[in-house]
DNA sequence: TTTGTCAAAAATTTTGAAATTTTCGATTTT
DNA sequence: AAAATCGAAAATTTCAAAATTTTTGACAAA
């Protein structure tokens, strides 16, 4: 398999958010280097260009490991998930205009009917090729929704906490049978109609809403306090 | 200079917070080697690891240079970092117990008795050994300050925002006189105060309040929405 | 059984050089 | 003059091996 690194790092993103590596899974470059064709070194490389997205842990003088994976690890990205999408959502309500409603009506058209397929026929989500068409559709509608925000820092941020979720949940192999799209189709819309209808209140809660199902063993911190 | 690479990545570290690196000087390892009399793949290995902190931008087949500066830059610097303070600071009043406070009251004592002493004789601030100090006692209240929020992610990413934030404001070589320590003597002062008596509106505006001078250009969001 | 030691094995980091890509300036073309 | 071309120089990436550090497992001591 002959890849230049931009390929390879690609190919151990995509593994990685897919839980193809275990939860802690040691990432030995001497070990991947046979499946990319390249130098240990390059790999090593590779790596640490991974862990600014936090997909990938690394300390000194033992390696690299895919990021481990514990309820409360999962509870923490799902809060700050939400921390920034709520605050990312509220400020594009208060500084988009009507090309940002453009751009969020089109995410949702798309993440919508693929959802509604998948609710007909559970076979469908069956497939990898399918889940990725998803997978894509629902970053496009997350990320339209932040997108005017207008701080580059808390998108990027975003971005990267967003992996970092899939790669945790991922990991949990839940069951995305049919009823699972009937549940986030629901939500989808009502995240949807809030912003819109610049009702930022309504919005944050619907963000809440949709993400809560993923805290395990406590509740949101919200409900805590 | 013999070093390991321990001590050259927080050297380095240091060099970038204090803007002895021009915003976006371009970090070449084949330069740096000889500074610290490693061979240019360690000093490449290192900048990548700075890269995770933010401080250092790296682009594919183009290398490594200081983070940039621009108004924009500073702006959403200073405003992504007021909302992860203002988050981080909330939670720790809802959170936070007994010995947070003392944590609190313990870091703004140290900060403050140092701040009044540069106050008092504007000379004391010129001197490096100084503003590390003081450097450091400013880093340690804030960090107390989101110490109980409770979410390890939030606290990590503040800690680099933070970093960030120091670069670039260090970069346009604001004046440290003796005005500047009476002014944030008291914002630091209000800080403390909401906090403990966990008024979370007035901390949050607290928070606000002492970083809305490094705005420029613009106001900050909320006054723009 | 537990703890400690120690050498072998395995893994990580560092090196110096080769291969590749980008940058820069001079020259040519439009 | 402006834009395109080309080759040399500079910078970046990749490599394979050497140096260093950590881990492992056997054996001894408490």
């Amino acid at each position: 398999m002959k890849t230049d690194s931009q390929a390879i790092y690609a190919d151990l993103k995509e593994k990685l958010m897919n839980a193809r590596f275990g939860p802690g899974e040691k990432l030995k470059p001497a070990a991947l280097q046979g499946e990319y064709g390249c130098s240990a070194n390059t790999v090593r490389d590779i790596l640490l260009r991974l862990t600014k997205v936090g997909l990938v842990e690394f300390e000194m003088q033992r390696g690299f490991r895919a990021q481990y994976t514990s309820p409360d690890k999962r509870n923490d990205v799902t809060r700050f998930r939400t921390m920034l999408e709520q605050e990312g959502a509220t400020l594009s309500m208060k500084l988009g205009g009507i090309s940002w409603e453009a751009d969020l009506s089109a995410a949702h058209h798309k993440l919508s009917h693929l959802e509604r397929e998948f609710e007909r026929s559970g076979d469908l989500a069956e497939q990898p090729e399918n889940m990725k068409l998803w997978t894509n559709a629902e970053w496009s509608f997350h990320d339209t929704l932040i997108s005017r925000c207008g701080s580059p820092m808390l998108r990027e941020t975003y971005e990267n906490v967003y992996g970092q979720f899939r790669q945790q949940m991922v990991a949990q192999e839940r069951d995305f049978g049919r009823s699972y799209f009937s549940a986030i189709i629901a939500e989808h819309q009502t995240i949807l109609d809030a912003a819109l209808s610049r009702n930022v209140e309504a919005c944050r809660q619907a963000i809440h809403d949709h993400l809560k199902r993923n805290y395990v063993d406590t509740k949101p911190l919200e409900e805590v306090v």
